[in-house]
DNA sequence: TTGATAATGATATGCCATTATCAAACAAAT
DNA sequence: ATTTGTTTGATAATGGCATATCATTATCAA
């Protein structure tokens, strides 16, 4: 992956302008709107060379297969709509977690994911 | 699944005995101590039943494939630890979360996942 | 104890996300 | 514009978890 292409940048920009964790599939659905052509293993080959360059990151939410951000942000959560299921960063945090284990056990990170309505779904339904 | 079978048995009570989440490969390992011959289908097949019936209830931990422990236990969290895989319950909980989401959103759950080292894997690692 | 039938175990199959393959198209240095 | 090597796109192959299949075994009511 040394030359920019057409494909690369729809990728990246689609991840980019999203705003949010991406499927590989959501990332093809967005590149296409620029680039009608593009495959799914151009999507994956290009997701996968940009992890490594860490311009993306990896976001794992319970069940779900990898989502794709923009690498570099600081500490944050992420909020999973249970309607539309959409994932949404979320720039919060509840704090300290190290109290919460059992005695003799060391906390050194943590995975948070909310879930609920989006702004959308929760707009529009009826619950 | 309506009679009792040696291998039923042996499969919930490996499941009730660990007091933690465990991997349907966890499951056939720890059942095979009681029923040696015992296959991972009839695992699969008990586990799903034992669900179906509340018996058992499904643990999802990013990345993961599903974890079984039994059903009913009050909300809680998990721990995972990153050095030998295993995962434990987490009896507390920051709180209320409804804070943290965007304006707009509406949070109705929410999971967390602790990660650092259990207490065998502290004990005896150096780091 | 027997007999109807449910459950088991070995393994084939299904399912899906991801990766490999390879000819054609393209980037970019000359 | 030519050339050379990279990237793409279509699709086959892969890998891993889970389920289906089916002959055999086991359960349990009578």
């Amino acid at each position: 992956m040394e030359r920019n292409t057409r494909q690369r940048t729809a990728i990246r920009d689609a991840i980019a302008l999203a705003n949010r964790p991406l499927l590989a599939q959501e990332v093809l659905d967005a590149a296409q709107t620029q680039v009608p052509g593009l495959g799914i293993a151009t999507v994956y080959r290009n997701i996968k060379s940009l992890v490594e360059e860490d311009v993306l990151q990896e976001v794992r939410l319970p069940g779900d297969n990898p989502r794709f951000e923009i690498a570099g942000h600081k500490h944050h959560h992420h909020f999973q709509c249970t309607q539309c299921q959409r994932v949404f960063d979320v720039h919060a945090c509840p704090g300290d977690m190290s109290r919460l284990a059992p005695a003799g056990f060391t906390v050194e990170n943590h995975d948070l994911t909310l879930y609920g309505h989006c702004k959308d779904c929760a707009a529009g339904a009826a619950t």
